[in-house]
RNA sequence: GGUCCCGUAGCUUAGUCGGUUAAAGCGCUGGUCUCACAUACCAGAGAGCGCAGGUUCGAGUCCUGCCGGGACCACCA
């Protein structure tokens, strides 16, 4: 005999139990099954989370759907894997890094260099990438932790470069200029998302340039007037009329007497706007930058230093080496002095910031690394929007598809550069040199190299030696200077002995890296292997399982001929471009072929106020305080729950009281709250009157203080499906006693039988359906309402009685664990550690069982066969004939509950209603005393109203419960009113439906007729509530 | 500014091809510790679907405009 289970279920020991099970069985792993033809193979890549911090629920929301399907088709008997790792994420984790580094040392990274810091990001990357595996660990996650791979790693690195390469050799990589935000104090360039916005107190001045050869002058303002400094045109809108006869002709700068045309340009200039006319400064202003690509003639001048100081470019030396603001003075000094000024206002102006020195942000012209988007004959932004339109890749909810192609349109050149020191190192090495001088030595290295040394001559030469095709290809720019060229090599993957020869020649590697994106674009194919395809990727060095599976040997790579490409990726819509798009783009370049087929993009998380998690906005919720306090079983089914195809997830926060367990809600201030040096904030509790520390992104509490941990009440959803599933399973182990497997014939089924397995066949097809469609939340819901509503409020309650019953007894035992059977197989991709534990624990009992015909269970049901049931258990009419039954029991609790009788008081129960409805009442005669304490006295077409009666009228059937003494004439009769009025209302509407002669002449001729039928069963009904008050008024 | 999405009970959300007087969970009210479950059971109250128009026999569902919220992109002399 087993072991009875406790009244709840402990997720914690089962979590712990069975995912280190798992583990040692290698369910997680995922190897090339060539010779399983049947079911195709079945990967999705985790879209790799920043090791910048912990997950939050947003991670949490994205793993679990994951999970869910890997675990779905695993069972469906695809070799299913999930392929673990995290990104590198340079500016995000460099930035981290450098954070702290200044807050807590006070340095910044020229003060340690570049090695040592890159040192200190490893570490923190160390200790976030072993936190995030045990997170996603923690939520259940099947992955093949054995592959777990990091943009940063060997095999990740190694595509990396072979990318770069290919690209460089194929002329899609070319070096331009870039405006960048620019820190000033840091000197480096600050990503977009790092930047914020605050307005300062400034000036909005005006001055005026002379036009050469004229008298006349062009007045403009400008917030920044060291900039003109740096100007290369005036513009004016085409069309303005005070202006025309001065396009084309030029303006003198009185700063440094340079002279410069004034163009035309209807985007920049705006005819209504201050003065109509705009100094163009295109080193120092991204529009005015945007207008210099569309006028190339005007050219680009860069004032700045990196240290915000103004630099020779100026063409006036005693600005030099001053800082711009200080410029910005005198410069406005000079032109007043020079009769060129016309006055000031004071002007609030929004002014970007960095975040990370808090210093204003520089717009500054840099050189950066470009990929064509649209170059011929690869055309790789249009290679990827012809996938999606084509339906190679295909959208869930297609509506997503809008956005990835509306970017992509736009074919937009990608710029790969970062000027960081976290990441890929461009692998590209430079030398400039002056054609005018003679240099044998280079001209000697360029020929052992493999190349005719009088390429060195032809800018724009694209070099590729023939013998070392694979490692080493060249291009020949101009340098800055009239004779100068620049000499560009880039050096293929493991071809250090190529780097070293560039080396000793003089040629320097560029001290940029590349974007994030870069790297995660090649995740599909680069975690599989890829470029190597004669061997089989290697498993991760520090293989975080405990799995002992060890991969097979190979001449070829077949994990990722047999896993790429992958079936879905699951991801949130904020990435569509950024990352969707781009390994789009390089699985079809790299690989030929897209690197999923189905994208699918689910809700975000948002906070209780509306806003997205994420760890910049500190809003985030580690979901380990949830599972510590519901269960992982329990947060994974009510994220499930939410993950529906429109809205975004709402998750309301409340602080637990450490010391009463009150839930107290979360306020914006208690979000916000950093501590400002000293003491820690503190949330009070409205009920016991304590106040506590709580949990927050910002600040760690101090040690040894209770402390009021983040929770949601909205996961008692999960952790009370969780509780009623494990209840069901108790109730069932309890009354297995003597139980034996065995088959059951169809004719011995009851109606209850023949109406739960009718579900249940009907359930599994919405379960599969809504799951292939990726609506993860109508799969939810579908389980929920059949395990709660259908299991354990109906079937359960009527099999008690049959359990209790010698003969019927082995017959409703076999029923009850083959339901329950079925059941915990649809659950398992859901909640996994329950639906394990309740496996194991109806194995010890039963290892033997089924639906109808008793087979072996698998030996976990993570390995269990997803259900298929025939279907022909499909039967509406039966499902009909059980509802009147429902509706019946109901309509006899009602009276119960509202003349408050005592739930061991049985009462009788008479049924006017047709012969077959009568039969049907009979057969389940038992019901009614299990169900409702109640005696089916009579049932039949002929069966009168007892006196003193309370009545109830159903659509074919109406009920009468004889209540002497008790029943209340008065309330009986204002309950049948009611009663009446709603059914005249019913009918009054569907009255007037009818009568309109449009409906019945327009509408379909079936929803007339469906109107018809339900106004006459309307009408019937309403008859019998009005005899029923017509006999309760007369007697 | 552009594109897309969302506004349904106090809260969080369903609502398929337009078709009975709109559904669920939580919360609330009343009653039950009934031999699986008080993280439970039974019953009840509670919204006319952001606002204004339009199309239609019929609109929560389709169209237009507005208001509010969000995301992405562009931009802010």
């Amino acid at each position: 005999m087993p072991t009875d289970l406790p009244k709840q279920y402990d997720p914690q020991a089962a979590q712990q139990q069975w995912y280190a099970f798992w583990e040692q069985r290698g369910y997680c792993d995922a190897d090339p099954q060539p010779d399983r033809a049947a079911t195709p193979p079945h990967a999705i890549m985790i879209p790799l989370p920043n090791v910048t911090g912990a997950l939050h629920m947003g991670h949490a929301l994205n793993g679990t759907l994951q999970d869910l399907v890997t675990r779905y088709r695993r069972m469906q008997g695809c070799e299913a894997l999930w392929m673990p790792g995290t990104d590198h994420a340079g500016i995000a984790t460099q930035a981290v890094v450098e954070r702290r580094m200044l807050e807590e040392e006070g340095l910044t990274r020229h003060d340690v260099g570049r090695e040592a810091l890159v040192n200190r990001i490893w570490k923190w990357k160390d200790a976030y990438e072993r936190r995030i595996l045990s997170q996603l660990k923690q939520l259940g996650a099947s992955c093949d932790w054995r592959r777990t791979r990091f943009t940063l790693d060997e095999v990740c690195s190694k595509a990396v470069r072979r990318m770069f390469f290919r690209f460089f050799k194929d002329s899609l990589i070319y070096r331009g200029k870039r405006l960048v935000n620019w820190d000033t104090y840091l000197q480096t360039a600050v990503a977009d998302d790092e930047v914020f916005e605050e307005e300062v107190d400034g000036k909005f001045w005006t001055f005026r340039y002379p036009v050469v050869g004229s008298d006349e002058q062009i007045a403009f303002s400008t917030t920044r007037p060291e900039t003109m400094l740096g100007d290369t045109a005036v513009c004016v809108h085409p069309s303005d009329p005070r202006y025309q006869h001065l396009i084309g002709r030029k303006v003198r700068i009185p700063l440094n007497g340079r002279e410069i045309p004034i163009i035309a340009d209807a985007l920049l200039a705006k005819i209504e706007m201050g003065t109509g006319a705009v100094k163009v400064t295109p080193a120092h202003d991204p529009n005015d930058y945007a207008c210099y690509q569309r006028h190339p003639e005007i050219g680009v001048i860069n004032i700045l230093n990196p240290d915000g100081t103004v630099n020779a470019a100026c063409g006036n030396d005693s600005y030099v080496g001053r800082d711009r603001y200080e410029v910005r003075d005198l410069a406005t000094e000079d032109m007043a002095a020079l009769g060129y000024f016309d006055g000031s206002e004071d002007r609030k102006i929004p002014l970007k910031h960095s975040d990370r020195s808090k210093t204003p942000i520089e717009p500054y012209l840099s050189d950066q690394w470009f990929v064509k988007m649209d170059a011929e004959p690869f055309r790789l932004a249009q290679s990827a929007i012809d996938a999606v339109q084509d339906g190679r890749v295909r959208f869930f909810p297609s509506r997503y598809a809008k956005t990835y192609l509306d970017w992509l349109g736009e074919k937009r050149d990608w710029c790969i550069s970062r000027q960081l020191w976290w990441g890929h190192r461009i692998p590209v090495w430079s030398l400039t040199f002056n054609l005018v001088e003679n240099n044998p030595e280079l001209r000697e290295m360029v020929e052992k190299l493999g190349f005719d040394s009088q390429v060195l001559g032809k800018p724009g030469a694209k070099l590729i030696p023939k013998a070392q095709e694979d490692a080493l290809s060249g291009q020949v720019v101009h340098g800055s200077g009239p004779d100068e060229v620049t000499l560009l090599f880039c050096v293929g993957d493991g071809n250090e002995r190529v780097e070293q020869i560039l080396e000793a020649a003089g040629f320097q590697q560029d001290p940029d890296v590349l974007d994030t994106w870069f790297s995660s674009a090649l995740w599909p194919h680069a975690t599989l292997g890829w470029p190597d395809l004669d061997h089989n990727p290697p498993l991760a060095d520090n293989d975080p399982s405990q799995s002992t599976k060890p991969q097979a040997q190979s001449t070829k790579n077949e994990v990722l001929s047999y896993f790429y490409p992958t079936r879905v990726l699951i991801t949130s819509r904020d990435i569509i471009t950024l990352w969707v798009a781009r390994m789009v783009l390089t699985g079809l370049y790299n690989m030929g072929d897209v690197p999923f087929h189905h994208v699918h993009v689910h809700p975000k998380m948002l906070d209780g106020f509306g806003q997205t998690m994420s760890k910049s906005k500190g809003n985030g919720v580690d979901p380990a305080d949830l599972i510590n306090k519901y269960g992982t079983d329990a947060v994974r089914f009510t994220i499930a729950s939410f993950a529906g195809e429109t809205q975004d997830v709402r998750l309301p926060i409340s602080y637990e009281c450490p010391h009463c367990e009150t839930l107290i809600p979360q306020t914006l201030e208690q979000q916000k709250a950093i501590p400002a040096g000293g003491a820690k904030p503190r949330v009070k509790c409205p009920k016991c009157g304590q106040s506590s520390q709580y949990s927050s992104p910002w600040f760690d509490p101090d040690p040894g203080e209770p402390v009021a941990r983040m929770v949601s009440e909205r996961f008692e959803y999960g952790r009370n499906f969780c509780n009623k599933l494990w209840n069901a399973c108790r109730f069932a182990i309890l009354n297995l006693e003597g139980y034996t497997p065995g088959p059951i014939a169809a004719e011995d089924l009851k109606l209850e039988d023949r109406w739960i397995l009718s579900r249940l066949s009907t359930i599994a097809e919405e379960i599969t359906t809504t799951l292939d469609r990726y609506q993860f939340d109508a799969a939810t819901r579908t389980l929920r309402e059949f395990t709660w509503n259908e299991f354990c409020d109906w079937y359960l309650e009527m099999l008690k009685a049959r359990l209790r019953d010698e003969a019927q007894r082995p017959a409703a035992q076999r029923m009850l664990v083959g339901v329950l059977d079925t059941l915990l197989r649809f659950l398992q991709p859901f909640t996994p550690f329950i639906a394990e534990e309740l496996w194991q624990r109806l194995a010890e009992i039963a290892p033997e069982r089924g639906l109808l015909a008793p087979e072996a269970a698998a030996e976990s049901v993570m390995v269990a066969s997803w259900p298929v049931l025939p279907v022909d258990w499909r039967d509406r009419p039966l499902e009909r004939r059980f509802e009147r039954l429902q509706e019946t029991i109901v309509a006899v609790r009602n009276v119960r509950s509202i003349y408050n009788i005592a739930p061991g008081t049985q009462i009788k129960l008479y049924m006017r209603c047709a012969p077959d409805v009568a039969r049907d009442m009979q057969d389940v005669s038992a019901q009614f005393d299990n169900l409702a304490k109640t005696l089916l006295a009579a049932a039949g077409a002929d069966v009168e109203r007892p006196p003193a009666s309370a009545s109830f009228a159903l659509s074919e059937a109406d009920g009468y419960i004889p209540l002497e003494g008790v029943i209340d004439r008065k309330a009986e009769l204002a309950r049948q009113r009611k009663e009446a009025d709603k059914l005249r209302g019913f009918i009054t509407g569907h009255e007037k439906k009818l009568a309109n002669e449009s409906f019945v002449a327009k509408a379909p001729p079936e929803v007339v007729q469906q109107a018809r039928e339900t106004l006459a069963g309307l009408k019937t009904q309403l008859q019998s509530v009005e005899d029923i008050i017509a006999q309760l008024s007369a007697g």
